[in-house]
DNA sequence: GCGACAG
DNA sequence: ATCTTGTCGC
């Protein structure tokens, strides 16, 4: 269930003798905390009963560098060995089709590497900038206990005033955000303030709709997202976009057309 | 019937 | 989100 991998590989790198008996003091040290029996959370029986999710890490590695890497997490449903989603997409419930597995995906990094678990995420769909200001950033948030931020592609119109409607927000977003960075606040006519357009680079027109997820405030949210933008999607959220449509693409899918009905 | 529609 | 090739532009 998974791509790439092959990692041993030789090169001219090396390390000095000093950190090369730091590294394998802290191997023997770890090692005695090392477990080889069965300590798993569901059966050991036939059909494993209780294994729901499993999970898969990776590094890709940038081209003619050994130092530039992108990590990835994937988490499979079990035995289907894909993610299967219970609920349809519903504008204003896109948390009820996303968030069970994207809650698993959180865990399993916590459980398993925690080292490098993010100290905040960036959600692909919105925060506060919701009908019920509780968007698929918040929900996984909330349930997550972790600081989110939500960045949508797309408007989600609100009904709180013409200000926030599709077409306001269209023409307003292009007169307004001239400049990479430029941002505009879409606030309602209660005097809320849901979110905000942003233009990501001078060179892209299209704004993205960054909102509040979660333990972080709309300004920070927008000048981290505004840190994280090479192109017109914030980092994170595009090379995990890659990262799945890659798996898809060479893993392939199954196909659809399960019996019953 | 018409409008709106994150992913 | 996805169906889909080339193409215009920096």
């Amino acid at each position: 269930m998974h791509e790439g991998g092959k990692k041993i590989k030789i090169n001219g790198d090396s390390v000095d003798d000093a950190q090369r008996e730091e590294w394998m003091h802290q191997q023997l040290t770890l090692k005695s905390r090392l477990i080889e029996t069965d300590d798993i959370s569901f059966s050991t029986d036939n059909d494993f009963s209780g294994l729901r999710y499993i999970g898969g890490v990776d590094l890709s590695f940038v081209k003619d560098n050994n130092n530039d890497a992108i990590a990835s997490l994937v988490v499979l449903a079990y035995p289907a060995l894909e993610v299967s989603l219970d609920h349809p997409y519903i504008a204003g419930f896109l948390a009820f089709r996303e968030v069970a597995p994207l809650l698993s995906l959180i865990t399993s990094l916590q459980s398993k590497q925690p080292s490098i678990f993010p100290q905040f995420i960036i959600v692909d769909g919105n925060g506060t900038l919701h009908p019920r200001q509780f968007g698929l950033a918040c929900h996984l948030g909330v349930l997550a206990n972790v600081p989110t931020i939500g960045v949508g592609k797309n408007f989600l119109q609100i009904d709180d005033g013409v200000e926030l409607s599709m077409s306001h927000v269209k023409k307003v977003t292009r007169d307004v955000l001239k400049k990479g960075g430029d941002v505009y606040y879409l606030k309602g006519q209660s005097g809320t303030v849901y979110g905000a357009a942003v233009r990501s680079l001078d060179t892209t027109t299209n704004p993205i709709f960054v909102s509040v997820g979660h333990r972080i405030s709309l300004d920070t949210a927008i000048r981290l997202v505004l840190r994280c933008c090479k192109y017109r999607i914030p980092e994170p959220t595009r090379q995990a976009d890659i990262c799945s449509r890659e798996f898809i693409r060479t893993q392939g899918d199954l196909e659809k057309g399960q019996s019953s009905s």
